[in-house]
DNA sequence: AAACGGCGTTTGTGATCACAGACTGTGGCC
DNA sequence: GGCCACAGTCTGTGATCACAAACGCCGTTT
């Protein structure tokens, strides 16, 4: 049996969590992985039925997305997945540009050949979803890279902002991405291993600069 | 008959925004201006009560403010103002010292001198809170300063993670402030506004760079 | 005197309900 | 044919309530 992809029961290790907070991790993860088109509407009641709870703890969970800017409200309060402009997505471009570097910066002296061979690993399931085509694979496994390596950076609220704007242009990201497709991806990635390696502060810089800028702006232009 | 600080029946503009808003509003200038002192503990119940609103629109203003890092809630739920390291300190203040120069570098282009003049005033306010040691409205007259600045860039998003950095140390600043109380906070200014005036980036950068850590690493040495 | 145990109180959580406003679609009118 | 008005429905909002867990206080014990 496969796993359904919203169980209206908890179940495993989410059985104890609060109910706004199952909520929140399974909206993020669908807007974060670019599951939710931009401007796909949605309602407090509809997630509550879908996942089983009432509108109270949904309401508090899309709150906290709204707060993040990974769902947008309208004035009158209806609730959807966020439409960015070219100019919105291309500063949330130039931030990840700001952010990332750093984060990468002072994670360099902590990446130790355990955790670049992990990163390899997970280039190569960057690679096998890109060859796959599938799309939120990509994302996700794309995401889960950078995040790996900014982790170490022990430098929570940085990498907070940043997941933040992950989120932001998450449902975005996804409807460009179905347009075209990357490859060159996994060779920045691989620039990143090798920075690394060398422990090359300003050449990881770059590449890391490089990957983020190229992902987004060439989807504008 | 003075004005309550804490109106329990809406006043004025506000009366026709819902009450979560209200109660965010309200609870983020509290923070923000560092009426808070680090760890004071809130509740929902007397957050609604001295408010005027029952518990619903509470919770959901403070976990919008949660999700940006402005409150804390532990484990059990509980809710308090956070209490920070000074790791986490210096990090916030190097992250501010990231952004905030792109921010003032944005802003230069567009800033004519209507701007730089109201910015000269403003800067007068933050010297009479000085004088006076009226450390909350140091704080926000400074902070008024600065976002009078960034709102030029053009750049909500950079705005946003901005200020959410300022919320996040909003009530560790005030409790350090009470300590020791800077003057040099003008000087600053002073040089922020003369590269403005010059057109100069690079020594906005610079200034704005010094005047954000000098802030914080200056409390923590 | 310090640590432990127990109980009353306080606190957050989640469900339910009444209500007002916004949206949708349908019909009639110009 | 296109535009507008109206009604029905849908949606978010905020108050209230029952409940379980956590906290704090106080008396007892070692």
């Amino acid at each position: 049996m496969t796993p359904s992809p919203a169980p209206a029961q908890p179940t495993g290790a989410d059985a104890q969590l609060p109910a706004h907070e199952r909520v929140y991790r399974q909206l993020r993860n669908r807007i974060l992985w670019g599951l939710l088109m931009p401007g796909a509407p949605l309602t407090l009641r509809g997630l509550g039925t879908e996942l089983g709870v009432s509108m109270t703890p949904v309401r508090e969970a899309v709150r906290r997305l709204a707060a993040e800017g990974a769902l947008s409200v309208s004035a009158s309060g209806r609730i959807s997945a966020p439409e960015l402009s070219d100019e919105r997505l291309e500063e949330l471009a130039s931030i990840r540009a700001l952010l990332e570097p750093e984060l990468g910066a002072r994670a360099l002296p902590r990446a130790h050949l355990a955790l670049i061979d992990r990163l390899d690993i997970m280039n190569h399931r960057v690679d096998e979803a890109i060859v796959k085509t599938d799309v939120p694979g990509y994302i996700r496994t794309n995401l889960e890279f950078h995040r790996t390596l900014y982790l170490r950076a022990q430098a929570p609220a940085m990498l907070a902002l940043t997941e933040s704007i992950w989120l932001q242009a998450g449902p975005t990201m996804r409807a460009l991405y179905a347009r075209r497709q990357r490859s060159e991806a996994t060779a920045n990635h691989r620039k990143i291993l090798a920075a690394l390696r060398a422990g090359d502060e300003p050449g990881l810089r770059l590449a890391i600069r490089a990957d983020v800028t190229q992902g987004l702006r060439m989807l504008i232009g």
